[in-house]
RNA sequence: GCGCCCGUAGCUCAGCUGGAUAGAGCGCCGGACUUCGAAUCCGUAGGCCGCAGGUUCGAACCCUGCCGGGCGCGCCA
């Protein structure tokens, strides 16, 4: 409908330059066409004469006059007015809205999705957390974001991959292998010092104790070379399958998981560095490789070979994004925690380095998550390894309220996540605001089905009846729909959706309470259950979209 | 010190990339269940959009400078 009333407008104002009511102009490119915020402004407002005003020579209220007066014979409206500095205003009719009804419902379960992103492709990487310990809950938000955004942007008609980069080469994984060995030896009695910078947590007991009651004491006299092998690898297995447990159970499913290993084993960091050298980026001082970053705005320049011959990890990085780009994706977002921030410059300098556009590159930071208990900070103490991870979370609240939290607030906003407020089971808890409109709709037609109504084809309900101001918003809201997925969808802001739903509840609701769909009026229950259908399908594809269950009870 | 993010109702946050009189949830107070589900609804109160300038028809939004909070500034990963 927005798209409509623009195109319309712009036809207008072309028509008003041909005939001469206009001076010979272009149509600006700031022009909008926007729900105003009054309701009382109608349903789309335009800003055309506001911004053509300076460049026509006139005072905006005649341009807005001059258009509004090709408009007035048009049908889809029901009047047009010029208000404020010259605003031209559209009130769409109210048979428009309730026909529009049908389309939706013709549409389907399909109904939201749109081609505004025209088969682009995008590759979603995130989480991508290092397989040395457990996620914990600041993983947990970016996976709701990272999938969620998926989602979104696939039903706006993108073609997107997800993938998970496991970074498993370094010296990261030595020392989790050794962090296991001190364990193990721990555990057959061994005296042993546990250096402040191996991996502290309870898990590496666990997988210790695993070891040893499955191979014995067979290791204690083993050399590093004959044990790190098996350690490391054992822990990696272990906590990679619990990564990916944890991440089922909230419902995040990856298209790849791509393995750091995979761009050593082709040799591709080795190829990547050498190619930067020939094109003159990469210059070698004390010993180590450079890569002139400072050329493309970043603070410093950065190692990528230390003089000790070992590729640092933005060398990886630099290959991995490359090997992206070689895949054929156009876009390539990437979710990190807020605090590797400092990265994006680097990383944005490796690609134009190589000859891409920066912007193919879109970083979104995902602020930490504060966890609290009523209100009251919950403590978090990295370094002894207490972090809260995401199991314990979903045990606790459950998946639904969890995903539901991360995504009600723009991603780089800090995030309080109240555990007692996500475990309550009452109104103070917005997950189930949505998810009871839903199941009330559900509920509303099984209602139906047990009173032996019988639903008429759609073609058939006289709309004209859902004429009251309730109705008339709800129709409105449902038309707003697949534009508001493809506009989260190219702002990459999935909360939005969020917002929207329950907003849509917050109307449904009330007209629930203010209005009966099911009555001895047979006309008027057929049209309201037909907007029962749509609107309840548009909770689940919602819902669906967050990655939120849509219940048909609770 | 330099760089990035944030500052909006008592609390937690939206504000559709610059639009008209600034929004929601929670919390407070007062009402609504013999009726399709009260996990709901209706009503009241609550604001110098951190501060000061600038840009223009128009600023919470863009620019500059301060104030306050978070994070980052290794030949670590």
């Amino acid at each position: 409908m927005r798209e409509k009333i623009k195109k319309t407008v712009h036809d207008a104002f072309n028509t008003a330059v041909s005939k001469g009511l206009l001076p010979e102009m272009e149509i600006p490119s700031a022009h909008q066409v926007s729900p105003p915020r009054q309701k009382n402004h109608g349903d789309f407002s335009s800003n055309i004469a506001l911004i053509s005003a300076s460049a026509a020579g006139r005072p905006p209220r005649q341009i807005a006059e001059q258009i509004s007066s090709l408009l007035k014979d048009d049908p889809l409206f029901e009047k047009i007015e010029i208000a404020g500095p010259g605003f031209i205003n559209f009130f769409v009719s109210r048979s428009w809205w309730q026909n529009n009804l049908l389309t939706i419902c013709n549409a389907g379960d399909a109904y939201g999705e749109s081609n505004a992103g025209r088969g682009i492709r995008v590759q979603v990487e995130f989480v991508s957390a290092n397989p040395t310990g457990p996620l914990h809950v600041g993983h947990g938000r970016g996976a709701a974001v990272g999938d969620s955004l998926a989602r979104v942007l696939r039903a706006a008609g993108f073609d997107v991959d997800t993938e998970y980069y496991i970074n498993d080469v370094g010296n990261q994984m030595r020392t989790l292998g050794k962090s296991v060995y001190l364990r193990y030896q721990e555990y057959h009695g061994v005296e042993i010092s546990f250096p402040e910078d191996h991996y502290q947590g309870a898990y590496i007991r666990d997988i210790a104790r695993e070891i040893a009651e499955r191979e014995g004491d067979r290791y204690l006299d083993a050399s590093e070379t004959q044990w790190l092998p098996v350690f490391r690898d054992t822990a990696v297995k272990a906590i990679s399958s619990g990564i990916r447990r944890d991440l089922a159970d909230f419902d995040v499913h990856f298209d790849h998981w791509f393995s750091e290993r995979v761009l050593y084993r082709n040799n591709l960091v080795e190829k990547t560095i050498s190619e930067l050298q020939t094109k003159g980026f990469i210059y070698e001082k004390d010993g180590a490789l450079w890569f002139r970053t400072t050329e493309f705005n970043d603070e410093k320049d950065r190692v990528v070979k230390r003089s000790n011959g070992v590729l640092t990890y933005f060398a990886s990085d630099i290959a991995y994004h490359r090997h992206k780009l070689d895949r054929g994706y156009d876009i390539l977002v990437d979710i990190w925690g807020a605090d590797h921030h400092g990265y994006v410059p680097r990383v944005r300098a490796a690609l134009k380095a190589m000859g891409h556009p920066p912007d193919r590159l879109r970083v979104l930071l995902v602020q930490l998550v504060n966890l609290m208990e009523a209100g009251k900070p919950k403590a978090m103490s990295t370094r002894a390894g207490e972090f809260v991870t995401l199991r314990e979370v979903l045990n606790d609240v459950g998946s639904d309220a969890a995903r539901f939290m991360f995504l009600t607030r723009r991603c780089d906003s800090h995030l309080d996540f109240d555990l007692e407020l996500a475990r309550k089971q009452s109104q103070e808890n917005p997950v189930y605001y949505v998810q009871y409109a839903h199941a009330r709709l559900a509920s509303v037609l099984r209602t139906a089905k047990e009173q032996e109504v019988d639903l008429w084809e759609p073609d058939q309900v006289d709309l004209s009846l859902l004429d009251t101001d309730e109705e008339t918003d709800i129709l409105k809201q449902a038309e707003a729909f697949p534009g508001l997925i493809a506009d989260s969808a190219l702002a990459l802001e999935p909360h939005r959706i969020s917002y929207y739903l329950s907003n849509l509840a917050g109307h449904l609701h009330s007209y629930y309470n203010k209005c009966r769909f099911i009555s001895e009026d047979q006309d008027l229950t057929q049209a309201r259950l037909l907007l029962a259908r749509v609107m309840k399908r548009i909770f689940r594809k919602g819902l669906n979209l967050l990655g939120v269950s849509a219940p048909e009870k609770m």
